[in-house]
DNA sequence: CCGCCTAAGATACCGCTGTA
DNA sequence: TACAGCGGTATCTTAGGCGG
């Protein structure tokens, strides 16, 4: 039997993609305290086959037992398009998520949840109505037929052949303000490899993805003509040593960084979080009414 | 309309497990 | 050893079917 909670779980995780346990706690059943009825409920959809999980082998949260992830399932978006009417939902990703990636989705999904909650935050008297037009997943098909990843996926981009320069942003979504629409890319760093080998391997993809303004073909609807990588940082070290590493680079005005701790709903669209490579920081709207739907 | 029964979800409690 | 998460189970709640 499927509940209307079922159904929230299964809009959950074709939005964001990979959720764990906690997180789809936090977002369908915040009154559960004991967490029983939560993995009650994911695993009858899994039994169901309408949600797919994906046991995390390497894993300390703080500790205790490694906690699976769960991803769409081919019949859980079928059911999902099915019931709300929407095809939509059909075009979800459901293929599982790299094991030794899965700390690096929930992150993505982590940032995408700020963003849906910092949007919702605004009354209907806000200044600006905030909203974000469209979210891509890194993941997300355009065309099922192809293999190639450059022709499969929407967001992965061959920039050059040889030598092969390509830029895959981890997401990318189309913020709107007042009328004018801004692209922005997502890097979510982990801190898993040192900051001049990040800095050295991302920075001309998007340095070249400028020049082309390849952003276009992904969002062909922004007003706007620039656009902005924002790299999130697990802390404010870690956020200023990447910021010094990208200084000298290749299109290092196209970058802002800001930290896990700063990036909360209520800071995250008003408030000065996030740091160009050189200067002060800035909000991602600024408050001149000129220039709202910008960063830069 | 009533009383009874059943099915399924929600809730609470508990023991097990693997890691720091 | 402490702890967080998992899954088993007993109990409560709710919705619906059915005969009288």
């Amino acid at each position: 039997m499927v509940t209307d909670r079922d159904i929230l779980i299964l809009r959950a995780v074709s939005r964001y993609y990979v959720l764990n346990r906690h997180q789809i706690q936090r977002l369908i059943f915040p009154e559960d305290i004991h967490g029983r009825v939560t993995r009650r409920r994911l695993q009858s959809l899994i039994d169901a086959d309408l949600l797919n999980r994906q046991p995390m082998l390497v894993c300390h949260p703080q500790n205790g037992v490694p906690a699976p992830v769960y991803y769409p399932s081919p019949k859980g978006i079928e059911l999902l398009a099915e019931f709300t009417g929407d095809d939509r939902f059909l075009a979800t990703a459901t293929q599982a998520p790299t094991m030794h990636h899965v700390w690096h989705w929930l992150a993505v999904s982590e940032t995408h949840i700020a963003f849906d909650q910092a949007i919702s935050l605004q009354t209907a008297d806000s200044p600006y109505a905030v909203r974000v037009v469209e979210w891509l997943n890194e993941y997300d098909v355009v065309n099922p037929a192809e293999t190639l990843p450059e022709k499969r996926f929407h967001l992965y981009t061959l920039l050059r052949s040889s030598p092969r320069l390509i830029c895959a942003p981890d997401a990318a979504l189309l913020l709107n303000a007042r009328g004018h629409s801004k692209v922005f890319y997502l890097e979510e760093d982990r801190a898993t490899t040192g900051v001049h080998q990040i800095a050295a391997s991302k920075s001309q993809g998007y340095a070249v993805l400028a020049e082309v303004s390849g952003h276009r073909r992904h969002f062909p609807q922004a007003t706007i003509d620039t656009f902005t990588v924002l790299m999130i940082a697990p802390t404010a070290r870690r956020r200023d040593a990447l910021r010094k590493a990208f200084r000298e680079k290749q299109g290092a005005a196209l970058w802002r960084f800001a930290s896990v701790e700063d990036l909360k709903p209520e800071r995250l669209l008003f408030e000065p979080i996030w740091y160009p490579c050189d200067g002060e920081p800035a909000s991602l709207i600024k408050p001149n009414p000129l220039s709202e739907g910008e960063s830069s």
